[in-house]
DNA sequence: CAGCATAGGACGTCCTACGTCCGACTTTCC
DNA sequence: GGAAAGTCGGACGTAGGACGTCCTATGCTG
């Protein structure tokens, strides 16, 4: 069905216009997550476009996370992810660094209102293999900051795993974003952050903080964690002061 | 045994390190959002890929929000934006109201937790001259309410100027899009709110909420701010109880 | 000096051709 | 007969060329 497309329209517009018309064929057939998507033939004949355009479009919405493409096999709709935002944080969070450092400072302040105004929400949910599991992850943290070692994953799951009591998957890939994204800024400035005594408090400080969700206080918990988020600014701040 | 240098990726990671050469080149060279960027001839040669190639990257960065292309001008570098966290938004809250609704729910859980949480720091922070913004927003409201006319805009200036003041440019975005996302589900649902009972309804709850922010009540305006939330989570639950 | 007309550059779209990868089918060999 | 290996076709990946469309800048004209 060649459907005749107003001709005039400036290119990004155009360009929107097919990634939309291939996001409704989607939602009109009722696909779901995992199901097989038309060949590139097939939607080439049905919304009347050329193979390269066609695959701009797709190439967008993989990137946005709705497709997901295996070579040599076929195009399927994607499980849910936030792929898109990380992208797109990661490079400003990068770029922003190398100048002011403004917007890391805000994604900073973006999850400490996150974490700290939801983290009493969740302890209501929370049950107690959430806290076995918080309380194994602490021992490990503690473990490894002896001998050491960094825990990046032991650091990010903590957060993971305090937050999945509200069993809202959008707030968690949020938290997971800006986690990662902090993550890739914090490498890129190469903070001093693997010595001992630095490990050793952060494990403490995870420690207070498990102490402080097992007993139930949720203000204290609340603080503990926005203090966290201070040390995190001075971090950042140090680090701009240092290029300055 | 496992290579230590895979000659080859696969072609997911190739479009990746791609889009990421093209960025370390922006970050590398210092542009700034608005400078302008090589054209596709000398990054094919700086690259070493094919046109199609090439674009399919940068088509992939210009919906992540990177670059912003000019037809027939150039190409630069996209001022901050969080149309990728959009677009894959609106999608996915479509697609989850087609079927079980959850993702939207979950999409006013997080407004609901950033903006009960985040403002009584807003207010905090709030000048007269936002306060003046407000209530000038909140009689256009009231008189198009009375006129039987919707206010969509007025509502989301509304929200924006609330949180204005923490001058935190993601914060301001996030919310901008969970708004613009839920808009756009709101009217996929096509819910009967435009009677004139329900807007007027909804310009008083505003002009309650205002009167708490002027009076400095921040427990006041976080819980009006909640029951807000209450409302439209009803709303939706209407919804996916007709659908059934 | 203002306005229009033209030329050039840059992106947009389409086409053809070939490479690469994957799953499924067929063949071959115990 | 069954399992391993080889083969085939389909689908995506990459390359390059050709032409259209759009914007800016330049220079001409009144």
């Amino acid at each position: 069905m060649t459907v005749s497309r107003p001709p005039r329209l400036d290119a990004h517009a155009r360009l929107r216009a097919l990634t939309s018309d291939i996001t409704d064929l989607i939602l009109d057939r009722g696909l779901l997550p995992g199901d097989a998507m038309p060949t590139e033939q097939e939607l080439m004949a049905e919304l009347g476009v050329g193979r390269n355009t066609l695959r701009e479009a797709i190439k967008v919405l993989q990137a946005l996370g709705v497709v997901e493409i295996r070579h040599g096999f076929g195009m399927f709709v994607a499980e849910e992810n936030l792929v898109a935002l990380s992208d797109s944080l990661t490079f400003r969070g990068q770029m922003s660094l190398r100048h002011k450092g403004h917007e890391a400072n805000e994604l900073v302040d973006v999850r400490q209102a996150l974490e700290a105004g939801l983290v009493g929400t969740a302890m209501s949910a929370i049950t107690e293999q959430h806290l076995a599991e918080l309380e194994s992850i602490v021992v490990d943290m503690e473990q490894l900051a002896a001998d050491g070692h960094s825990f990046v994953d032991a650091d990010r799951n903590f957060h993971r795993i305090l937050f999945e009591p509200l069993n809202n998957q959008l707030l968690s890939n949020l938290l997971g974003v800006f986690w990662d994204v902090y993550r890739t800024i914090h490498q890129s400035i190469d903070a001093k952050d693997s010595t001992r005594a630095h490990l050793a408090e952060t494990a403490h400080s995870h420690r207070e903080l498990f102490e402080a969700v097992k007993s139930g206080d949720k203000p204290l918990a609340s603080s503990l964690l926005a203090c966290h988020f201070d040390g995190i600014r001075g971090q950042l701040a140090d680090f701009n002061a240092s290029v300055d």
